[in-house]
DNA sequence: TTTTAATTCAAACAAACGTTAGAATGTTCG
DNA sequence: CGAACATTCTAACGTTTGTTTGAATTAAAA
């Protein structure tokens, strides 16, 4: 066999990795993923998609082994073959968004203050909840809170913030995250939290980001 | 704008990472600019291609802002447009190692012992480079030694060995070196030396994978 | 000016992709 | 068992891709 035509295979299976991130219904799927496991129908219902062609993408994705998927009762439930695959979404979006202008545009025009957390600020906000000077709230699903979350990191949902305000002592800061920079539920939480009178910080981190920053998190 | 298509277009975004890397062609052209720039000429032959073909692979990489480039005389010199660039090269190439069988087991025909370094494997080997203990050696062309190389490398082309044996002692190890796991540049070194009777060990890592494991490179 | 290197444009073709709709499969539950 | 449900398979569509060829351009060098 020539030297060429093995080239081109190694190449080829990298790139099946590449094409299987070349759809951006495929990579909202990652990222949710790599919340916690899902059925394709809970998956589909937040892409806005048909649930057939959600199940063609996790077909794709599942080609390029990067889903495995059970059978759990009526439903199938899929989740991502690997940490590193989690790992592989976040350095591509960090690539983007530190290559592609469109990308910072559009995240500024969702964003207010896009506060980006170097490594130190990581460490540090990490002292502050263990010492409690802060609250890290978890505003995702709670079965995602369930699976793995911040350390210190107490859950409350974005639907039931209202409701259970008066768990949230008033002194203190709240620090308020979800799924990523493209996830808009901290977003909500922070205005909502601010007009009753908290002051409330919100963290572009999710657990993924925060797990490729080599930080420790604690699992259910 | 609804919250659905401020979503679609962030994925779209990073999904225009992915569609760059979803092309065996174009992921080749990112692991050799990431030993160093080059001209589109030399791209092309590297990868036995037509340069009009290079041409529109570096064109895509260039629009999904992975490359960049610049005239130089009569040649366009090409370079990556950053160390996250092939830092992604090295995330998908491990995640496809990982993953995929086919992959594995193209690999382990290539090459007769697929020695993978821990991260503390890399620091001892460091260690023992310092010392002078085994002799590391960088086999890829000069030009590219000369942009970056592991510490303490010396640099000897692969067609240069045969007539630059006397220069290497025959008491120590010799560690060789080349563009990364896919490149065979070591593994024909290893071949030759061995043959004329050195110690010889081969390394997987090029200086991208060197650089991604948190490794200090010699930059020229 | 002529050569060289690189890009552009156009045309062509097979292959692959995203999406939709309808039929088929396997599972649970009454 | 049969009905309801979740998911997948199949087929079809228009679109986009990778590649090759040939001719036309641009910029710099000899």
């Amino acid at each position: 066999m020539k030297k060429r035509e093995v080239k081109n295979l190694l190449y080829e299976q990298v790139a099946r990795i590449g094409k299987a991130v070349s759809s951006p219904k495929r990579l909202e799927l990652l990222e949710l993923l790599a919340q916690g496991e899902k059925t394709v129908e809970v998956l589909a219902t937040e892409l806005s998609i048909d649930v057939k062609l959600a199940s063609a993408h996790l077909k794709a994705l599942k080609a390029a082994r990067l889903v495995e998927h059970r059978r759990e009762g009526k439903y199938m439930v899929y989740r991502l073959s690997g940490e590193d695959v989690a790992q592989l979404w976040v350095t591509l979006r960090l690539v983007a968004e530190e290559h592609l202008v469109e990308l910072q545009l559009a995240l500024q025009k969702m964003v207010a203050a896009p506060e980006q957390l170097t490594q130190a600020s990581r460490k540090e906000l990490l002292a502050q909840a263990k010492r409690g000077e802060i609250i890290m709230l978890d505003v995702r699903p709670e079965e995602e809170y369930a699976v793995a979350h911040l350390p210190y990191a107490r859950s409350m949902p974005l639907s039931e913030i209202e409701r259970r305000l008066a768990e949230l002592p008033k002194g203190r800061e709240i620090v308020a995250y979800c799924r990523g920079p493209f996830c808009l539920f901290s977003e909500e939480a922070q205005q909502l939290l601010k007009r009753k009178g908290y002051r409330v910080r919100k963290l572009l981190d999710g657990v993924a980001e925060w797990q490729a920053a080599g930080m420790p998190l604690e699992r259910g």
